[in-house]
DNA sequence: CGCCGATATATCGTGCCACGACATTTCCCC
DNA sequence: GGGGAAATGTCGTGGCACGATATATCGGCG
């Protein structure tokens, strides 16, 4: 039946894979509503990265590579279609002029204040079947 | 200060972006693990999803795509790659052969064995912070 | 106070992957 | 048994991340 090695179970595959279901459900919301929304998944995860960076935590390209696990030149190149998308600008920091801080424009807090409060919404409707499976994953 | 619009306030954003970067946090180290276990993080995420199909639900191309949340044309790409990595096996569904019915072969079984078995060790140690998040998310 | 390693950002070529638009095969049903 | 629907397949295009490499700035130490 199973033919499985390890200790796996056919429900522990079940499990693992309906968990990246639903994942990948929140994720295609969210590329769907950024690309109604006219922006790119990439650029709206930006967007809320830095306007949701942690308190005492400056909004610099570092940073942001950090909050989206990507590498720091993966972050200039983003940065780059977002500044040239007119949705971010640079700023260089006095204080370390090695460091470029990235601050909103108008239309990027427009627009990701509109897709929040949509993310919100699809979240509060998701989260009971997301913490069903996490709920599991500590039993066996 | 805050120069929020609707009714979002600088938590809101914050919470979102964390919810957001716990997630890349996951994805992240499932890209590593994948990329280590010599597969593309979607050639990995494919063979799960084809393992850990809901019971009575055949491994076929369209079912992938749904699961995988693409369109069918760029799970026939996805197909394409997995069966020239020599993970994957094309068989006609013979009560229907338009459908096509992907099995994983005995390299893909191992590989996404060893895979599986840390993907659970991850889940197990990101899923506290992510219920913290979730439980939050009704609640103003 | 000038040099050097470390840190932050930037540039370039490469590969994965998803998509839209379109084509082909097989099924189903009237 | 013919025509529309469904499942899979093909091709060109674009976004995005990466490794390798380059440049600018900082900080400390002799």
């Amino acid at each position: 039946m199973g033919r499985n090695a390890p200790g796996l179970t056919d429900r522990d595959y079940r499990r693992l894979a309906e968990f990246r279901f639903l994942l990948r459900r929140f994720l295609a919301f969210s590329e769907a509503a950024a690309t109604a929304a006219g922006l790119t998944p990439r650029q709206h995860q930006a967007l809320l990265a830095i306007k949701g960076m942690p308190e005492g935590v400056a909004p610099t390209i570092g940073h942001l590579a950090e909050r989206l696990a990507i590498r720091p030149h993966s972050a200039v190149e983003l940065a780059d279609r977002l500044e040239q998308a007119g949705l971010v600008r640079r700023t260089h920091d006095p204080a370390d002029r090695r460091r470029v801080v990235l601050t909103l424009t108008p239309d990027a807090q427009a627009r990701l204040a509109a897709l929040s409060a949509e993310h919100l919404g699809e979240l509060r409707r998701l989260s009971p079947s997301l913490l069903a499976i996490l709920e599991h994953a500590d039993t066996k």
